[in-house]
DNA sequence: GTCTATAGAGAGATAGAC
DNA sequence: GTCTATCTCTCTATAGAC
């Protein structure tokens, strides 16, 4: 998911950007991330938005034509924050089974430091049947090439790779289970003090995937042994 | 979740149904499930429900007040329903081992039989940290209940379970799995004719689920060895 | 029980001043 | 770049007829 660099603000017109605005962009990026993580599209109003970054509801529209694009700006960004985490560790000089472990590594320390991606995420998922539902798909693209790529890679040694369950399958637990974890502690500990974001709790859920993963792709338990991922 | 079977048609007045009525309501209820599931609560149109059912949008306030109403009923029934199928099966006459094996996959098989509640709940936790989020949590206290028993027994023999991680972890691995496995399929594989509600899929996720729940136990990644649930 | 009609609130989009 | 003012549409909720 290469970004754009150069692009700056993308409203509608192809103006140079000064400092400034480049700032108010990204403050609205980020109250639309975390309002849109919480409440959802629908439940988001432009005003709240507005209001975390202290300015006016109608200055957003100077940087994002209307919500839609907003909200897909958010998708953007959080997508390509993923794909910069996963592609370099699936395209690592290693031994396929270790590169494996580390994008598995690399997926959790993103969710786990970025939680509002996974609200996303269980929103969009949430929303894959409805017509108009899945947004998140447009951007997802890059991340459908690469994962061909390592498929295409696994299969030329099947010696190795004998997986009981297809490779979705295999996706949609470990990102489910990663996803809920991180979302679904605070409610199941409220306000407890409870943090999935402690390193001690990111670990121990990280190892536990890690198995999962080593079993699911018909390695048998342990994984590669000196990678040390998965300690 | 006893659900109270003599209260039938709870509009605001106490009045007697007519088994029409009776079966007017459970329609609605039918339509919000699955919008409120595929949408969301705020997206969803009431007109929509009532569209559905082949009323007017007038005509569910005579069932249920208003749209929260509505949608806490939903949620009511959709609950009712799976602690209909985990309730019995972690009181059944078996070791606690073998009951929990009964109780994950009860749960798989209701998760997998009404993906709508797995849609819902994917939102509930998504929306867990807004203040006027969670509307599910009121509805789980069976389950707390239940889970305390579970667990209380569980410590009454420690020489047996030596779970390294939590159990609000362990719960919300195999939750999280489970759930994003039933709603997320349909969308990786795009109407592809893929139903992560077949059978055979079910089963391949039950027994890998059962294998992580063996594992996180304590248990070494075999369970119980004469439950036959795991094949 | 189900309908028609309407009131009223909420929120997104637009125009134009500064 | 950011604001104020306003327009308009959508959807909920209510009143009351049949």
């Amino acid at each position: 998911m290469p970004d754009d660099p150069a692009d700056g603000a993308r409203g509608s017109q192809g103006r140079r950007t000064t400092p400034k605005a480049e700032r108010t962009r990204g403050s609205i990026l980020d109250a639309a991330e975390r309002l849109f993580a919480e409440k959802g599209f629908a439940a988001t109003r432009l005003e709240d938005v507005a209001e975390r970054v202290g300015i006016r509801r109608a200055s957003i529209v100077y940087y994002f034509k209307d919500k839609p694009e907003l909200y897909d700006a958010v998708l953007a960004d959080v997508l390509a924050g993923l794909y910069a985490v996963i592609e370099p560790a699936l395209r690592a000089r290693a031994p396929l089974l270790e590169r494996i472990d580390l994008a598995v590594s690399a997926w959790i320390d993103y969710v786990g430091h970025r939680p509002t991606f996974a609200r996303l995420l269980l929103r969009e998922i949430a929303g894959a049947s409805d017509p108009d539902g899945p947004k998140m798909l447009s951007h997802t693209l890059p991340f459908v090439s690469l994962a061909r790529e390592v498929l295409a890679e696994a299969r030329s040694e099947p010696e190795r790779f004998h997986s009981p369950i297809d490779p979705a399958h295999l996706a949609s637990t470990i990102a489910g289970a990663t996803v809920f974890f991180v979302s679904a502690m605070p409610t199941l500990f409220p306000a407890l003090g409870f943090d999935p974001l402690a390193k001690e709790q990111l670990d121990a859920h990280r190892a536990e995937v890690l198995r999962i993963t080593h079993r699911l792709l018909g390695s048998n338990g342990d994984g590669p042994s000196g990678s040390g991922a998965d300690a």
